[in-house]
DNA sequence: AGCCTTTGACCAGCG
DNA sequence: TCGCTGGTCAAAGGC
């Protein structure tokens, strides 16, 4: 019944009112993009840098931002038309950086073991070097109509949203807790796409319409509230394990898809065992470290019209970036001195899988958005800044930048 | 008995 | 100050 709930799932239940570009982003990419680089399939953060005429050499966070963002040299190119919107901020001004990078799923760290970024991710690289870094990770993924079609881009079966979501996941628990070794992303999703897609659709359907999307932690709800501008009821979830910060939102769709699930707070504990897990800890692949602050995913078309309303501005809200400041999250390690706001900092990972057009094509990317350079900057790799925008209701442009192998 | 969900009330931030 | 909104609390009930 689940099965052909999904089958049938026909957008007609869920308005779609974007109307996307006769080609979209990603197609573009795959079109028009160097074969990658990194050793497997040319993740799109590989292809979109060919949209860039911008040839700045690698530079780390902290020469970017010390020079583009003082003084932008930085050049998009004007053909907006194919390279997406990004466009020069033409009220860029010198403050206090805060760099956000976005880079396809399918270059996210998890998915580059060696891969520059993965630092980022990395407990050394990040989550341990930045004890007190407020981290938000957010996935997005969105699937055309009925069909998901990130398979196409990631050569793995169909999955349902939740599935996708859970893959995210799992996939950010794994670049915070595997500093050195960490499977590439998509062999998460097939892993998680073992079981047939209309079994995954029961399961999470027959088990409870409130269980949470399994990441290898136990959670218990303790709200639920209507949000404005969602269709659907978020609910509130916080960690079982004793004295542990994190929590999560997730909003559902009626029938039980997970539409947008957000990570907050820092597991302080080992995911649990699998028999020691709840209910939903039936899917394995519990190897969330929990480093990642908040994740969110959205899927389906489901959230299209406020995804293209909000994405980029709700990426970066104050409450999104200052919200993480809460003190529960910061940690007795940090310095007199330097506890101010440049500490009290923010990073936003978004990981998007967005709409797609009625092709098999889709986006994918990773949005990662901080108040503060120095978690960022001096990760000891290299970048190339491919773009920049500035996004309506930020308060710091976004840069796109793209990992270099030194 | 313990843990969970539900749900209305309450609180804090913001314009 | 007030209303709106998102987030949380906590009592009640279910499993």
């Amino acid at each position: 019944m689940a099965e052909d709930e999904k089958e049938h799932q026909q957008p007609s239940s869920r308005p779609i009112t974007i109307t996307l570009p006769p080609r979209s982003f990603t197609e573009t990419f795959l079109s028009s993009c160097p074969p990658g680089s990194m050793g497997f399939s040319p993740g799109p953060m590989t292809l979109l840098s060919g949209f860039f005429s911008d040839s700045d050499d690698c530079k780390s966070f902290s020469q970017l931002l010390s020079g583009a963002t003082a003084s932008p040299n930085f050049k998009p190119t004007d053909d907006k038309s194919s390279a997406g919107d990004f466009s020069r901020p033409g009220n860029l001004s010198i403050v206090p950086p805060s760099p956000m990078f976005t880079m396809p799923l399918g270059l996210c760290p998890v998915a580059l073991p060696d891969s520059p970024g993965f630092g980022l991710f990395s407990p050394e690289g990040f989550g341990m070097m930045h004890q007190q870094a407020l981290a938000q990770v957010t996935a997005q993924a969105a699937q055309a109509n009925s069909n998901m079609h990130v398979q196409k881009e990631y050569s793995t079966p169909a999955m349902s949203s939740t599935q996708f979501l859970t893959s995210i996941n799992n996939s950010a628990a794994q670049q915070q807790q595997m500093a050195g070794s960490v499977t590439d992303s998509r062999v998460t999703l097939q892993e998680l796409s073992d079981t047939p897609h209309s079994d995954r659709r029961s399961e999470s359907s027959s088990l409870a319409v409130d269980k949470p999307t399994d990441d290898g932690y136990n959670w218990r709800k303790y709200g639920q509230k209507q949000v404005k501008g969602s269709e659907f009821p978020r609910s509130y979830y916080k960690c079982t394990h004793p004295n542990c910060p994190v929590k999560k939102k997730v909003e559902r769709s009626l029938d039980g898809q997970v539409t947008e699930i957000i990570y907050k707070g820092q597991h302080n504990h080992e995911p649990p065992q699998p028999n020691k897990r709840g209910k939903e800890g039936i899917n394995g692949n519990s190897n969330s470290q929990g480093n990642f602050e908040i994740a969110t995913l959205q899927s389906g078309n489901v959230r299209k019209t406020r995804d293209m309303k909000d994405q980029e501005s709700s990426q970066a809200t104050p409450e999104h970036v200052s919200g993480m400041s809460d003190s529960e999250e910061v940690s007795d390690t940090e310095t007199g001195g330097q506890i101010d706001e440049k500490r009290r900092r923010t990073t936003e990972v978004r990981v998007t899988e967005p709409a797609s057009s009625h092709r098999t094509v889709t986006e994918s990317r990773i949005v990662v958005q901080t108040t503060s350079e120095v978690d960022l900057l001096d990760d000891g790799y290299r970048w190339r800044k491919y773009g920049q925008k500035v996004v309506k209701g930020n308060l710091y442009p976004r840069w796109f930048l793209n990992s270099i192998r030194l």
